[in-house]
DNA sequence: GATATATACTTGAGTAGTCAAATACTAATC
DNA sequence: GATTAGTATTTGACTACTCAAGTATATATC
């Protein structure tokens, strides 16, 4: 009955770091929540004129119905903003606002200071590796 | 403004992944989620006569508080059990019931299914030492 | 060009947690 | 044996999501 596979314990092993890892961003941000955070990263990557909230969904792993719930306060404080998709009037599109950018900026470099708390200097190559390892296990689910 | 370090980027991947990993198990145990899932195991691991929920939740990742407010519904449908602890009145035992070991049974062979679908089987070694890594990881936290 | 099907998004209702403060005890010190 | 400081848990108030269903638009087919 005792017999968890390996994989199995390595989920649970993802999901204690993962709870821990975001507690810690969340609090450490400046007043960024850690997905906020991630969020602004894509959108920042993105540029003008912005993405689709199901493809911003996609890059953060969460439902579009998430993401809408999370971008409404987002927009109210000038994170984000909304623009028209001339192409397909169901969606709009998402950019990122100014003051998403200077919050961003500010987020970056806390969150670089936390990784280097957490990730040994000397680990970066392994850090690389199990990256791209969660890369394409993310795409088989 | 675009440079991410390769530690920041491995915490966003690991932050995706995790999304959906917990969406697909929170929707395939059984109608178990995935962390009570987890917590049944860890209770059923420490068996006889429980374990105080301080340890309950450093062994899970999340906040003492956490635990208190999922354990509430679990007791109430039968799946874990208070017991008293006679060596400290401020924290009473959690041990799993029988409904939880029921529960807990079913919902490991649906996640052994489940780990076996998304983590290919040639990459066991590599899940090892991936999982080592995070605990590693997780004790920097 | 009407009808059916699929896609993008939002909304209602609910769950799963968080933090900070309160409670109830234990342990240490004087 | 009082007082102080520390630990385990719960609680109030809140945030961050989830799913299922609803709305609006686009695309395909006949």
């Amino acid at each position: 009955m005792e017999t968890l596979s390996t994989s199995v314990r390595f989920f649970m092993e993802m999901a204690k770091v993962q709870a821990k890892v975001s507690r810690r961003f969340d609090n450490g941000l400046g007043g960024l929540g850690f997905t906020e955070f991630i969020m602004l990263s894509h959108l920042s990557e993105a540029g003008s004129p912005g993405i689709r909230r199901i493809d911003l969904a996609e890059k953060v792993g969460l439902t579009a119905s998430g993401i809408t719930r999370l971008l409404l306060p987002m927009e109210k404080i000038g994170l984000v903003k909304k623009e028209i998709n001339k192409d397909d009037a169901r969606s709009s599109l998402v950019m990122i606002a100014p003051g998403g950018k200077r919050k961003l900026e500010e987020g970056l470099e806390r969150a670089e200071l936390l990784a280097d708390e957490i990730i040994p200097s000397g680990k970066k190559g392994k850090i690389r590796e199990l990256s791209s390892f969660l890369t394409e296990t993310g795409k088989r689910i």
